[in-house]
DNA sequence: ATACACTCCGTATCCGACTACGGAGTCAAG
DNA sequence: CTTGACTCCGTAGTCGGATACGGAGTGTAT
């Protein structure tokens, strides 16, 4: 038995998050409210750290706070398509956002490289591509 | 003779920006206030949308509003060590937040993967990655 | 001369994920 | 029994880059 020991404190440290963060995920319904045995202090079992652990690993994919909350509602694991179908759209959303990067990527280092080349006296390759 | 003809919303069209944005990149300090001729209304000349897709074209290449102050501050191109120095530095934080992301592309591709290879009954292998 | 579009300004709002603040209550150790 | 750490709560502020609002003034075409 490990039931509703932990102060809110304690979760904290346990799962590696500031105790604002909890309240701030109770606030938005993402874990929900413990018992609060003996006064108004909250009292928390291990499965509140396993909870947010899960969250911040999610984000860690790149999930947001309200992908998380979706992914949540399937953490019986028994609704494994609705799961692969947030992660694909995720990826997507990854893949597109890697392609923007790479394109950015590919212009500076060529604006870089020129740059690098010149030789005076020119204005310099990158602020004349910028002012076109 | 094309001096302070543009009011600030022929000015938004041609570089394909808000009027608000102009107004905001003015209270920023992005844009110098233009000459006000006959009443208090702004009057610009092309330069403004010179600087406007300067702006806009750096933004591009990934540069904050921030960045693209001090980049605006070069724009003599006179300066291209400095000019080159901060394209360095943005590129350097490109790479490594591609680097994130392909991070999180591997890890979801393989969870995706594992998922479609799945065969019942097993809990689903995103959701228990997650949980760990 | 009047209608209509445009401009003025300051301030508020949005998004997401927190972080900070401050005064009061609670808990456990010494 | 006091001290000090912890917790409570609501609300406000942060970051960046805009976007929205609303009432008043202005510019211009017919």
């Amino acid at each position: 038995m490990t039931s509703n020991t932990l102060t809110i404190g304690k979760v904290a440290d346990q799962a590696g998050v500031h105790v604002e963060t909890i309240r701030y995920y109770q606030r938005l319904g993402l874990i929900g409210e413990p018992v609060r045995a003996l006064g108004r202090i909250r009292r928390y079992d291990e499965k509140a750290i396993c909870r947010l652990r899960f969250i911040k690993r999610a984000q860690q994919l790149g999930f947001s706070l309200d992908e998380v909350r979706n992914l949540l509602a399937l953490e019986d694991g028994q609704s494994c398509s609705e799961t692969r179908a947030l992660a694909q759209k995720k990826l997507a959303a990854i893949d597109e956002r890697v392609a923007d990067l790479k394109r950015m990527q590919k212009l500076l280092k060529n604006l870089i490289a020129e740059c690098e080349r010149g030789k005076r006296p020119r204005a310099c390759p990158i602020i004349a591509t910028l002012s076109q």
